[in-house]
RNA sequence: GGGGGUGUAGCUCAGCUGGUAGAGCAUCGCACUUUUAAUGCGAGGGUCCAGGGUUCGACUCCCUGCGCCCCCA
């Protein structure tokens, strides 16, 4: 049980009040409200003292009482705006209620639009609704809610008393739909696959592991979408998407939420050179759409948008620079990705030891730690060592390389993307072949049979693409932690308070002590 | 896994070299029909994250643990 402090029992006791007065406090439906954002814009300068009937509701975020008049801010999704409440105005019930509102509570008014002497656009009470009692007193209204912890684990106070949280929110919902709606008219159709994998296949990732009773087998929660929806491929579904979460049991940081929403599409007679023009397509959509809900961004001298994060400044501008993986090696790490004895040497330069290891084990090591970090971007980095992409066909001019890609935004890996691997008999051979010197979870390589079945049913060459929802988002609305995009981030769990019925004891315990040993002294 | 930071009233934060915890907002009471971080006067409110130690005495020093944040692996 919760404990009840004093604040909640003042509120308790005015929720009483007011269902002595005959009112619900905990109110019921109101029809024919206006949103605040929308009555805001009705006003016009020339309605002077009559602006027109108008009906809102809200949390009342603030309230200013003079005596036998109030004022009340009230806040919906769209805004906020001033009530006048007059004793005079809004009758015997319409005071007593307006006497009882506490911070938090949600009201309905109905009023005249108009302008106080001090200019401000007010809603002049004519009949107050009350809907609903809040019993927790909100935070500090100038400082709001700043406790990241606190901000996590109840986000419906931060949504409440920091806006630019509700704005993130509503401008993530509002990318997720632009996706949608850019892959609909690109002929694409959206499907989904189950979550509930036997084997957990498409990436390299340690699986969260659950069990089913009746079947008596494990499962894994899924770490990729990528072998259903080629297996789609496979069933003549040409164009084919899925968004939705993905789960990885490994390390929690500002980039790593163990459970995170990707998208993944797939397009039939396409490569990955498709995929690069169709991703920068797309998130230049997003920027448009962006700029046009509000988002204060600038334009690059050369003509796209200029995206900021943090301190770094990313020319948005089509098209993006493609380079080379092998280049960038070589650029950053200073040396040849095919010259073992120097990779070595590199390699124990950043403490990773590479005894034992395959070669592509320890570029793949060194790019990650040197060259990665250093991508502001936006860049594809395009031709991957085909030894680390079991899923990806191999350049027809040299198989030493794969084609696939990775959209690099802020020095973070926000797209992935293959010319699909679509031979079956090479794709058996490639889950059977495990690096040496990598470990299974860090593997892509796992067999599963079912798969290279339906490859053998043939499976039309295909681009394929996949995009991490959450990292594009912090990048698109410049926030330095995943944890500022996703609403319920993942936090070690904590019980809420302490218990009530040992509060007082403790605390007459503590004072007690106290006073005999000072008294003592 | 390692390092750094942090945890004090509902919220935002002070609290020095150890001596029974402070402010602002919020709450409660009074006044006020154009305020807007309203104002004025008055009042109440604490497991100082938890457990142990040192001490006559610990929010403060030491040890252990826990949550959260940041950096590194």
């Amino acid at each position: 049980m919760q404990p009840v402090d004093k604040y909640e029992q003042d509120r308790r006791a005015k929720m009483a009040k007011l269902a002595e007065l005959g009112i619900d406090p905990f109110g019921q439906r109101f029809p024919d409200r206006q949103y605040i954002g929308q009555v805001r814009a009705l006003w016009k300068d020339e309605y002077g003292e009559e602006g027109p009937a108008v009906r809102v509701a809200g949390r009342v975020m603030a309230r200013r009482d003079m005596g036998r008049v109030t004022f009340f801010d009230i806040q919906d999704w769209t805004g906020r705006i001033q009530l006048f409440v007059g004793k005079k105005q809004v009758g015997e019930q319409g005071w007593a209620i307006a006497k009882l509102v506490d911070l938090g509570d949600f009201l309905g008014c109905d009023g005249r639009l108009g302008k106080t002497k001090t200019g401000e656009l007010t809603v002049f009470a004519t009949a107050l609704h009350f809907l609903t009692k809040s019993l927790r007193t909100p935070p500090a209204k100038w400082h709001g809610l700043r406790d990241v912890e606190l901000r996590y684990r109840q986000r419906y106070l931060d949504l409440i008393y920091n806006p630019e949280s509700l704005r993130t929110a509503l401008r993530r919902t509002r990318i997720v739909t632009k996706i949608r709606e850019f892959l609909a008219e690109r002929g694409f159709v959206e499907v989904e696959t189950p979550t509930l994998h036997t084997i957990a296949g498409g990436a390299a990732a340690r699986p969260f592991i659950t069990h089913h009773n009746a079947l008596d087998i494990d499962l894994y929660l899924r770490i990729a979408l990528e072998l259903h929806l080629k297996r789609l491929l496979v069933g003549g579904i040409e164009r084919v998407y899925e968004l939705g979460r993905v789960f990885r049991n490994e390390g929690i940081s500002t980039k790593h939420n163990p459970e995170f929403t990707m998208l993944e599409v797939y397009q039939a007679y396409a490569d990955y050179t498709d995929m690069m023009e169709l991703t920068e397509s797309l998130i230049c959509a997003l920027l448009d759409m962006l700029a046009e809900d509000g988002l204060p961004l600038e334009r690059s001298a050369r003509g796209g948008w200029l995206l900021r994060f943090g301190d770094l400044q990313l020319d948005m501008t089509r098209p993006w620079p493609r380079r080379p993986y092998a280049d960038l090696f070589r650029e950053h790490v200073g040396v040849n990705v095919d010259d073992v004895a120097a990779l070595k040497r590199k390699a124990r330069e950043i403490d990773f030891d590479p005894e034992g290891k395959h070669p592509d084990v320890i570029v793949n090591e060194l790019f990650e730690e040197l060259v990665e970090p250093k991508l502001t971007g936006p860049v594809f980095v395009v031709d991957y060592p085909a030894s680390l992409c079991p899923l990806t066909r191999r350049k027809r001019t040299n198989p030493r390389w794969a084609e696939r890609f990775e959209l690099f935004l802020a020095g973070m890996e926000i797209a992935n993307a293959y010319s699909e691997l679509n031979d079956p008999l090479l794709q058996e051979e490639l889950f059977r072949k495990q690096l040496e010197g990598l470990p299974e979870e860090e593997s892509m390589a796992r067999m599963d049979e079912d798969f290279v079945l339906a490859l053998k049913t043939g499976m039309p060459p295909a681009g394929g693409l996949g995009i991490g929802i959450d990292r594009l988002v912090m990048v698109l609305l410049n926030q330095p932690s995943i944890r500022d995009v996703i609403l319920f981030p993942l936090l070690r769990p904590r019980r809420l308070q302490y218990d009530v019925s040992t509060v007082g004891q403790v605390a007459e315990e503590r004072s007690e002590q106290r006073a005999e040993r000072h008294g003592g002294s």
